[in-house]
DNA sequence: AATTATAGTTGACAACTGTAAACTCCGGTG
DNA sequence: CACCGGAGTTTACAGTTGTCAACTATAATT
């Protein structure tokens, strides 16, 4: 709703992201199908789409080999700063301190979590 | 792709939700209508659209009078809590620290904001 | 009461998603 | 070298979303 790469991974397509992000190299679609079958029961084709309309979009490049490999072209550094950016300008007009304000009124946070936090943010100057 | 209601409002569902939120009280298509249309351009067809789907969705209600008058079902803190944690369990493993601790390190946050968050979780004891 | 504007409803249509089958091509195995 | 299983590609199909037009019902105005 806002950029242009990123925005475009649909939910199940970021599954195929993570495993991808996860991974230390490019993969063989493989493993990938190997992997989500079994943590997502996805069939293989459903599994073939996601990787192709993810190559198709600019996320992920296959890398020709005997098979393909594929790996990511967006990081997850990248897209998660993007994905919280947006929810920040849609829910919390832009603001990224009325998000954490948010969460640390509405139980978003464990007390271990504030604690860290508050440690993070003494450190922090 | 978690929970059930607040799940299913759209991206543009969710401009007339927030007129809603903003109101004081119940509104009738009129006002949604003249508002979307200057802010967003959105022919009246659009609003009208938008606004059916709200309610059949559940997030919106009708009180008849005259004429309709619509009301949110789910409050801005309900929805924001949702999306907020949706975004948390499929980009931050379930951990609100994480997403805090991505903000702070990739600024996400301001100088200021970072010294209003300290100050906030000083008195968060 | 007739007219008008628009609220409310129905239908539309393309793009994107979730999910998957089917077909083709090719590298590895016997 | 023939065969097979899976990689890669094409097609499919229903549901959601973004947008909107058209039709119908009705409140307000003359």
């Amino acid at each position: 709703m806002t950029n242009d790469l990123a925005e475009k991974i649909s939910a199940s397509e970021l599954e195929v992201m993570k495993l991808l992000w996860r991974a230390e190299d490019a993969l063989p679609v493989t493993e990938i199908r190997e992997k989500l079958q079994r943590q997502k029961g996805w069939e293989p084709a459903t599994i073939k789409t996601l990787v192709a309309r993810l190559v198709s979009k600019g996320a992920v490049r296959q890398e020709k080999r005997n098979v393909f490999y594929y790996s990511p072209l967006i990081s997850e550094k990248e897209y998660n700063a993007w994905a919280t950016g947006d929810l920040i300008s849609r829910l919390y007009n832009g603001s990224a301190r009325d998000l954490v304000a948010a969460l640390v009124r509405s139980d978003g946070l464990t007390k271990e979590d504030v604690e860290e936090l508050r440690a993070m943010f003494r450190v922090e100057d």
